[in-house]
RNA sequence: GGGCGAUUAGCUCAGUCGGUUAGAGCGCCGCUCUGAUAAGGCGGAGGUCCGUGGUUCGAAUCCACGAUCGCCCA
C-alpha cells in the first residue's frame, strides 16, 4: 500500500487533459453500461430526442441542447430511473440535398438529374453516414451518454412507412389536399419552401433592387395615369391589375399622374377623389403586346391594406407572382398569369423575356418601359429580402400546386393539450399557442429528389390512391417491386399501383416530403407504436440500413414510453419540431407526446454579436472542447438563463475557470493533507461534536437539497449558483476555519470535508460528468462505486436543526465581515491583534466566541454589553405591521423614529396609541465611543477597540515575522514538513525572549537564534 | 397590424411573496490576507431600476398607457 491513499492534484487542472482520460477509463469500464444495467427495470423516465442533422459537424450551439439533455439524463439516471438514451439524426430532405449539390458541384435541378437520381441518392447516404460518424465522436466529446450505434435515423423505411401511415391518415380524414397557392419559391432548389421553414430574420437578407415608378395610362381618361411603385420589374408583364385604398385620398398632378396625397409630394392638385371612386377603371397594362397579356383587362380594385408608407399608394397586382397578390386574385376574380417557371425563368408568352431570369429580365424589362414613355423615374432600393433558408437565392413568388394538410380541425385540440404541458420558461406556452392559433394549413410536398417519397398515386379518373405501408404499396403494385431497393426516389417512382376506383395504373406524383414530417413522426416511429412484435434491430431498415442497430420495439414498448417525460430543443423548434410531432401524434393518437419541455436562445459571441464562420467569431465545437474543456463549456451553457441569448467565448470560459478553482483548490487542500495524516475514509457522514462540522454536514445536505429543486424543474441556472455558494461555504468558512485542525491531521476535520467534498461531486455531476468523475477518482472511498455515477443521488434529507444551524453561522460570517469592514475603516490591518469587539444584534453568535476572537484577531468579545453607553433605535417590522395597521403605518413608523414610544410591563410597546408586540418592533442597539470604530448592517453592530497597548504591538510584531518567515519557506521551496533554522537580527530579541515557542511552531523551527545580522535567515534543517 | 419577451452600475446580468439602506461577476481604484498564492478577502467610485400615470401604509416588483430593442406571426 502506498504512503499517499490519494493521488495528488496539480495546482491548476488540465480539463482536455483530464476529459480524454475520463472518457478512455468510462469506456474501459463500462461505466455507462452499468449505469443502464443497474437501473434496468426500475421506474422509467422518458426523454424523446429530437434530431440533429447529420450534414455538417456539430456547432457549438448544438452543444447547449445537447449538454442540456445530457444534464435531466444524467440527473434522473443518478435517481435510478431506466431510460432509453435513444440519439435521433435527421438524414434525408433539403438539408442534405443542398450539401451534397455543393460537394458535386452541381448548381440545378437540371444538373441533378443528369448526374442521375440514384447516384444522387447514393452520394446523399454517403454524406449522411459520414456526418453520424462525426457527430457521434463529438457528442461523446462533450461527454453525452447515449446509447450510440443504436441512434434512430430518419432516412429509414421504418420511419417512412409510419409517416405513410400518418398521410393516410389525413387522407381518410379528408385533410389532404392538392392546393393551388402562391408560395415563396426557391429558383435555385427548384423548390416552394413552407412557411414554418421559411421564417425567421436569418433568412432575410438586406438586398438592393431596382425602384421604379410607373405610369398605367387610364383608358378612356386621355393624359390621365395611375402610377404605381415596383422594386421587382420582372413581375410587371404579369400585371392584372392596380389596387388603390378606397378611403384614402388621391389627387392628379397637373402632369396627368394619380397617387395618394400622402405620398404624392406637395403638388397641386388638380383634382382630390377617394380612392374607391377610381375603383373599376380601365387602364392599358405596360405590356400589352405580349401573347400572355391577351385577353386581360387591367382594372383598378380596392384593398384596404395598401401601405401609404411607402410607393404611391397605388398597388401594382400580379396574381402569379406575389402571394397578396394571388389572394386579390381569388377575391376579385382576376386572371392569374404565371411569369416563370421552376428555375425562375420566363416561360414561353412572355416574347422577348422568354428564358431570362428574373434578374436578367430586369434592365430589359426598364429599357422598354422608357421606349414606351410609361417609366417616371428608376433608381435603386435596399431593403429587407427573403432568401432560402439552404442555399440563400433571393426567393420569388410562384403559383404552383402543392400538397396540403388542413390544420383547422387540429388547431384547438392542440391549444387545449399545450395547456397541460409544462414549458420552460414558461412563457413558451404563451409563444407555443401564438403559433398554433396562427398555424395555415402545412405544406407537406417539395419538388426535390432525396427525402420522403410522398405515397400519393392521382388518376386520371379523379380518385386520388393513398398508400399508407410498404405492405399496401406491395400488394397493389403492378410492376417495379424487385428494383426497389428502400423507400426513395428514383425506386419508388418505378412502382406504380392499381388504383382502388377504377383499376388503372397510376404513378406517384414525384414530390418528396417537408423534412419535419421525418422528424415529428419519431414518437410513434421509434418506439414501436402499433407494431404486433418486437424486431430486434428492425429499425434500420432500407438507407439505414448498417448505420443502426436500433430495435423496432412492439405497442407494448410504445405504451411505457409514450408520451415522453421531457424534450428540450432550441426556442425555434416550437414552429418546427414540437409543431410536428405535436400535430403528427395528436392525429394518430389523439394527444401530445411530451409533458415537458426546456427551450433555450441563441448562441453569441462573447461580446454579443451573431457568430458567423465569415465574420471569424465562431467558434467550432471541437475547438471549444479542446482549448476550454467540454465540462467548461457545459458549465458556461448551464449557468445561463435559457431565455436570452448566450455569449460564448473564452473570456467567459476563464472566468468559469477561475471560480471553479475553489472547487479544485479545495480537493487538492483535502488531498495534501489527508496524505501527511495517512487518512483514510470511510463511506457516508460520521458524526462529529465539533460545531463546524456539523455545520459542513448541515450545509452539505442542504446543497443537495438545493440541487434536487432545481433539477427537477429542469432549472439549471439554480443549480449552478447553488453550487458556488455552497463552494464559497466550503472553502471561505469551513477549511478557512478549520486549517489547524486539518494541520494536526484530526480526523473528524479529514472525514467531514472528505463527505462534504465526494456528495458535492455527486450533485455536480450532470452537470460537469468529467471533473467530477476525475475527483471522485481520486477521492472515493475503496468500498464506493467506481464512478460518481454509479452512487446513486446522495440521500440527505435535512435533520433537525439544520436551518438554525446554517442560520447561526450565517450570522457569524456576517460579524465577521463587518469586522472586516471595520478593521478597514479603522485603518488597521488584519495581522495587528485588537483588545475588544463589541457585537450587537446577534443573537445566535455567542456560541461562537472563539471563532469571532480567532478570525478578527481579538481578545475579547462582548455582546450586546458595548462598555460605552448604548444607545437603542426602534424600526417597524412592516412586513408585520404593514397588513395590520395599514393607514396608520407611517404615523407610528414617525413616532417610533422620534422615540415616541413606552415599553409595556408584559413585553411590547405602546406607539401612537397602538399597542405593538415585540416581534412587531425591531430594537437596533448601536454602542458609540471614543477609541472604538462600527461597521452595520441590517440590525447587526459590530465595533472595534482601536487602543494598543505593548502586548498587543508585540503581538503584532511577532505575527509579522512568522509571515515574513513563512514567506522565506515558500521562496525556497520547502515542503509543508521541512523544519528549519532560524536566525535573526538583534532588534527582534524581544520577541524571541517573549513569544520563542509560538514562533517555532508556526513556521517549523527546531532552532531560534539571534545575531547581528541585519535580516532574518532560514536554513533548512 | 396581432402576439411573446426585454429595458436595473462602464460591461454582462441577478433581484423569490410588494417590505426597511437595490445586488453579483467583470473592469477601474485603494486596502488586506497569505500553508488555496498567476488565487482568496474587504472597501470605494459608479444607479432617473426606460418614461408617465395608477393601485397600495409601502412599487425595480402589481395594473394601464407610451418609448426603445429583440423575437414570433400576418
Amino acid at each position: 500500500m502506498s504512503d499517499e491513499a490519494f493521488t495528488p492534484l496539480p495546482p491548476v487542472p488540465d480539463y482536455p487533459a483530464l476529459e480524454h482520460e475520463v472518457l478512455a477509463w468510462w469506456d474501459e469500464e463500462r461505466i455507462f453500461d452499468r449505469l443502464r444495467e443497474q437501473n434496468r427495470g426500475n421506474p422509467r423516465w422518458s426523454f424523446v430526442d429530437g434530431p440533429i442533422t447529420a450534414n455538417n459537424p456539430m456547432g457549438v450551439h448544438h452543444a447547449w441542447g445537447r449538454a442540456l439533455k445530457d444534464v435531466f439524463q444524467r440527473y434522473k439516471a443518478l435517481r435510478g430511473f431506466d431510460e432509453r438514451y435513444q440519439n435521433g439524426f435527421d438524414c434525408q430532405g433539403l438539408w442534405v440535398e443542398v450539401e451534397v449539390e455543393k460537394e458535386l458541384g452541381l448548381n440545378s435541378k437540371r444538373e441533378i438529374e443528369d448526374y442521375g437520381l440514384a447516384e444522387f441518392a447514393e452520394r446523399c447516404k454517403e454524406r449522411v453516414a459520414r456526418y453520424v460518424g462525426v457527430m457521434t465522436d463529438q457528442s461523446k466529446r462533450l461527454g453525452q451518454w447515449m446509447d450510440w450505434g443504436n441512434d434512430y435515423l430518419t432516412f429509414s423505411d421504418t420511419n417512412i412507412e409510419y409517416i405513410w401511415r400518418f398521410l393516410a391518415e389525413t387522407h381518410r380524414r379528408g385533410w389532404l389536399y392538392k392546393g393551388h397557392r402562391s408560395t415563396q419559391w426557391c429558383p435555385r432548389c427548384g423548390t416552394s419552401l413552407s412557411q414554418h421553414e421559411q421564417s425567421g430574420e436569418e433568412n432575410h437578407r438586406e438586398l438592393e433592387h431596382p425602384s421604379l415608378y410607373v405610369r398605367f395610362p387610364l383608358k378612356g381618361r386621355e393624359e390621365e395615369s395611375l402610377v404605381v411603385w415596383t422594386t421587382t420589374p420582372w413581375t410587371l408583364p404579369a400585371n392584372v391589375a392596380a389596387a388603390v385604398k378606397p378611403d384614402a385620398e388621391y389627387v392628379l398632378s397637373p402632369e396627368g399622374e394619380w397617387r395618394a396625397r400622402e405620398l404624392a409630394g406637395d403638388v397641386a392638385a388638380v383634382r382630390t377623389v377617394r380612392g374607391e371612386e377610381l375603383v373599376g377603371l380601365e387602364y392599358d397594362g405596360p405590356f400589352d403586346d405580349l401573347p400572355a397579356q391577351e385577353d386581360v383587362r387591367h382594372r383598378v380594385i380596392p384593398w384596404d391594406d395598401v401601405s401609404l408608407d411607402e410607393g404611391t399608394g397605388i398597388v401594382h397586382i400580379a396574381p402569379g407572382a406575389g402571394a397578396e397578390d394571388f389572394e386579390l386574385s381569388r377575391v376579385h376574380d382576376l386572371p392569374v398569369l404565371a411569369p416563370i417557371d421552376e428555375s425562375g425563368r420566363f416561360l414561353p408568352g412572355y416574347g422577348p423575356f422568354e428564358g431570362e431570369s428574373t434578374d436578367e429580365a430586369a434592365e430589359p424589362i426598364v429599357a422598354a418601359l422608357r421606349e414606351r414613355g410609361l417609366l417616371i423615374q428608376a433608381g435603386t432600393i435596399v431593403h429587407r429580402y427573403p432568401t432560402c433558408w439552404r442555399c440563400k437565392t433571393p426567393l420569388v413568388f410562384r403559383v404552383v400546386d402543392d400538397w396540403f394538410i388542413r390544420c383547422d380541425e387540429l388547431r384547438q385540440p392542440l391549444l387545449d393539450a399545450n395547456q397541460e404541458v409544462e414549458w420552460m420558461p414558461a412563457q413558451y406556452r404563451k409563444r407555443m399557442d401564438d403559433w398554433l392559433r396562427n398555424m395555415g394549413d402545412w405544406n407537406i410536398s417539395r419538388k426535390r429528389y432525396f427525402g420522403l417519397p410522398l405515397p400519393f398515386y392521382p388518376c386520371a379518373c379523379g380518385h386520388l390512391n393513398v398508400i399508407g405501408s410498404r405492405a399496401e404499396l406491395e400488394e397493389r403494385a403492378t410492376r417495379g417491386l424487385d428494383q426497389l431497393q428502400e423507400l426513395h426516389r428514383p425506386w419508388i417512382d418505378e412502382v406504380p399501383i392499381r388504383c382502388e376506383s377504377c383499376g388503372e395504373e397510376v404513378r406517384r406524383i414525384p414530390e418528396v416530403g417537408d423534412a419535419w414530417l421525418d422528424a415529428g413522426i419519431v414518437p410513434l416511429s421509434t418506439l414501436g407504436w402499433q407494431n404486433p412484435e418486437w424486431i430486434p434491430h428492425g429499425y434500420g431498415t432500407g438507407a439505414a440500413a448498417g448505420l443502426t442497430g436500433a430495435d423496432l420495439p412492439d405497442h407494448a414498448y410504445w405504451e411505457q414510453w409514450f408520451p415522453a417525460d421531457f424534450v428540450s430543443e432550441s426556442r425555434e423548434q416550437i414552429r418546427l419540431w414540437f409543431y410536428s410531432i405535436s400535430f403528427m401524434s395528436m392525429t394518430l393518437v389523439g394527444r401530445l407526446p411530451y409533458r415537458a419541455v426546456l427551450t433555450y436562445e441563441r448562441v453569441r459571441d462573447e461580446t454579443g454579436r451573431e457568430m458567423h464562420k465569415s465574420t471569424g467569431n465562431a467558434i467550432e465545437a471541437n475547438e471549444a472542447f479542446e482549448r476550454m474543456g467540454a465540462d467548461i463549456v457545459r458549465w458556461l451553457f448551464c449557468a445561463h438563463h435559457p431565455a436570452q441569448n448566450v455569449n460564448f467565448g473564452y473570456g467567459p470560459a476563464n472566468e468559469v475557470k477561475r471560480r471553479l478553482l475553489t472547487l479544485w483548490n479545495s480537493a487538492r487542500f483535502f488531498v495534501d493533507y489527508a496524505n501527511v495524516a495517512g487518512f483514510r475514509p470511510t463511506s457516508g457522514a460520521a458524526p462529529s461534536s465539533h460545531l463546524l462540522d456539523g455545520w459542513l454536514l448541515a450545509r452539505t445536505r442542504r446543497l443537495v437539497a438545493e440541487a434536487a429543486e432545481a433539477y427537477e424543474r429542469f432549472w439549471t441556472p439554480a443549480f449552478v449558483g447553488a453550487f458556488e455558494r455552497f463552494v464559497d461555504d466550503l472553502s471561505n468558512w469551513y477549511i478557512r476555519r478549520s486549517r489547524r485542525r486539518f494541520w494536526d491531521g484530526e480526523e473528524a476535520a479529514l472525514q467531514t470535508l472528505w463527505h462534504a467534498l465526494v456528495t458535492a461531486l455527486r450533485a455536480v455531476g450532470p452537470v460537469m460528468p468529467f471533473l467530477a468523475d476525475h475527483l471522485w477518482r481520486v477521492l472515493r472511498a475503496e468500498d464506493s462505486p467506481a464512478s460518481v455515477f454509479l452512487t446513486g443521488w446522495p440521500e440527505a434529507a435535512a435533520e433537525p436543526g439544520d436551518d438554525e444551524l446554517l442560520a447561526e453561522v450565517g450570522e457569524v460570517r456576517r460579524v465577521v465581515e463587518l469586522g472586516r469592514q471595520a478593521r478597514g475603516e479603522a485603518g488597521i490591518k488584519h495581522r495587528q491583534p485588537l483588545r475588544r469587539l463589541s457585537v450587537s444584534g446577534a443573537e445566535h453568535a455567542q456560541r461562537h466566541e472563539e471563532e469571532l476572537r480567532d478570525e478578527l484577531r481579538v481578545k475579547e468579545v462582548l455582546f450586546d454589553r458595548g462598555p460605552i453607553a448604548a444607545a437603542q433605535r426602534l424600526k417597524p417590522n412592516l412586513r408585520l405591521l404593514g397588513p395590520k395597521l395599514g393607514k396608520a403605518l407611517p404615523a407610528v413608523r414617525a413616532a417610533l423614529e422620534e422615540g415616541r414610544a413606552e415599553p409595556l410591563p408584559g413585553g411590547g410597546w405602546r406607539v401612537d396609541g397602538h399597542e405593538l408586540s415585540n416581534d412587531e418592533v425591531l430594537v437596533e442597539r448601536r454602542t458609540v465611543g471614543d477609541g472604538w470604530v462600527l461597521a452595520e448592517d441590517d440590525g447587526l453592530v459590530v465595533q472595534l477597540e482601536t487602543a494598543l497597548d505593548d502586548d498587543l504591538i508585540v503581538e503584532g510584531r511577532v505575527l509579522d515575522l512568522i509571515h515574513a518567515l513563512n514567506g522565506m519557506r515558500k521562496d525556497a521551496g520547502l515542503e509543508l514538513t521541512d523544519r528549519i533554522r532560524v536566525r535573526l537580527p538583534d532588534a527582534e530579541a524581544d520577541l524571541v525572549s517573549r513569544h520563542a515557542d509560538w514562533i517555532k511552531e508556526e513556521v517549523l523551527a527546531v532552532e531560534l537564534e539571534t545575531d547581528g545580522i541585519s535580516e532574518p535567515s532560514i536554513e533548512k534543517v
